[in-house]
DNA sequence: GATGAATGAGTGTTCATTCAT
DNA sequence: CATGAATGAACACTCATTCAT
């Protein structure tokens, strides 16, 4: 028998993501994302079982590289605010050096197949965060307020900042980086 | 196009929110729209030009009414701290009790049709709040960093957290709003 | 608005029967079908829900139709044997005449969607026909065997002879029909 | 394509009778029944040219089996009476106890596959039965209408009574085998 | 102004079959 | 001998839009 081509599911991934950032997710069929990739559309339902299959297992996938992308050189004995100055840095590097990446998964995240996603699952890619925090809170360094209102000071703001769909008047400088983390910061610290 | 019967046209914005919602960007077809609005699909291209005239028309709806929400008792002499204090909860206000609404501009904004309207006449609905930043900046309040920033930190931060898609955990008390305005507040200003 | 038009529910009702003849059950497309009545596949789902009801309806349709020839001349005061005789024949005129109706409806009732179709309701049309074996029973010239066993000596016989891709060496002639009648009376008698 | 390994066949034989019943010859794929025969589609093509060759030979396989189940204990010198009775329990017995089959080759039969087959070869399994109404009619002990009518009266009801599809009425007891029997011998015999 | 009928183009998906291993 | 991968063609069905009334 031919043998499985991991390559096909990269492309079919890849294809997805494109198509998808293009034309948007309404307007992207099964047939449209298959010629992308380059196969038979019949040929993507060998490496899934569906559509939905499809849109998620990718979104899934880009939430995987985000954070271990994100985790780079983590060190969990630094400082808070040299963890965070850390993680913040690569995410910004992430963002832009992924950006189609990443506007799949926001455009993802606005549907409705989001709710098809286990996200406990998801979570655990951004565990170590989470203990960053809640050790922040307890050195007294952090505000204690909760891991949503850290995520939307911390983690949302570079998703807004690095997205020029979003801020077409922010240019991804160096001080520029460096500004909006202090601002976060500021929004965080005791 | 346009015509008199207003009630129709109405019925048609609040149809095409109500069911983007309930199944999707994606699923949404004009019939089943027309449906819901309790009119045939033929009626529907007399008040709008297409499918993407009524989902534009909507967003711009929306967003003319978010617009006038959030400015709700806008006083240009106040000082700015109250004055973002003011729009902060205005849009609070605004996002929990236009859920359906803020949702269905939320899926828009992250899908291609964004494109398609015209941004800069949505600017105008916003204008007041940034002769505010303007004059912040001047008086050495605000961290002069740019409009977006500001957005990033002043406005983004409501359309996350009042949004229990996005963050479950965040209660949408009299506590945590101010909570979380201190935040965005610390993290603008000087 | 255009009008319906019932001439189109015919067509579409009389292309089933046709591409179903021609091709078999297992063969025949929507769009096969929708192409034989002049319509697009489109329009068919306005006349019908869906495939199934499509071929449910025909096959209801063509029962109700061989339920009221066969009943033709019904007199229910004659003696059991004449009305018999009556409904033989008229069956056999029908089966005759609607040979591509018939062959439908035995494909159909020999398919899975045989279970969709109420059957009750089908029973009906042949009431009057169960009432006239329950009075030849009564009046002791019939066997007192039960009403399956009547319909597969009774009406089953014509069925097959009259159905010349079964039975292709019985020719439908006066004397054929005379024969094989008092062949199923003398089954049927005390 | 034959092969030794008369095993698959067999399974493949089997697997094809029991998806056609329980899923319909139209909704019948070869991948479905591969599958459920435990060996692959490309497998499949190893024991039968195609599609066709499957269904139309699991038909004969079928009719041969039949056709000898029907013959078992035949005496061509017994009467033709007890010849008939004999052939009329055969039949009621196989039909009975090997419903599945039974109702493939129905379905089969009532498709237009059936214009595949070579009738003429399978004749000759019921070719012993042929030579007894023959002589029935010469020994003016049944009535000389020929083989179609003969087929109708006598082979026709078992069918369809022992098929609780169509028959749900008739209890397959002893009482209702030999009363079914007599009805037939009334019809056919002088 | 308002509508149900109508449709060509497209949807997601499965098909019977072939091919490389 | 046996197989999973691969696909062009077809499937049932829905779409956005137009048309006749």
């Amino acid at each position: 028998m031919r043998t499985r081509d991991d390559k096909k599911q990269e492309a079919l991934f890849l294809a997805t993501i494109r198509v998808v950032n293009e034309i948007g997710f309404a307007a992207s069929s099964v047939s449209k994302i298959a010629k992308e990739a380059g196969v038979s559309p019949a040929t993507l339902y060998i490496y899934f079982a569906n559509k939905e299959d499809l849109l998620v297992s990718t979104y899934i996938e880009i939430k995987r590289s985000m954070g271990a992308a994100m985790l780079e050189e983590f060190d969990e004995r630094a400082p808070v605010h040299d963890i965070f100055h850390r993680i913040w840095r690569n995410t910004f590097a992430y963002v832009s050096e992924n950006l189609e990446e990443f506007r799949y998964a926001e455009q993802f995240s606005n549907s409705p197949f989001r709710d098809q996603v286990d996200m406990e699952q998801l979570q655990e890619y951004f565990a170590p965060i989470i203990r960053v925090v809640n050790r922040g809170v307890e050195e007294k360094i952090l505000k204690d307020v909760g891991m949503d209102m850290m995520g939307v000071f911390l983690i949302h703001p570079i998703m807004v900042l690095a997205n020029p769909r979003h801020c077409k008047g922010f240019e991804v400088t160096e001080e520029n980086i460096e500004t909006a983390f202090r601002m976060a910061w500021d929004a965080l610290r005791l």
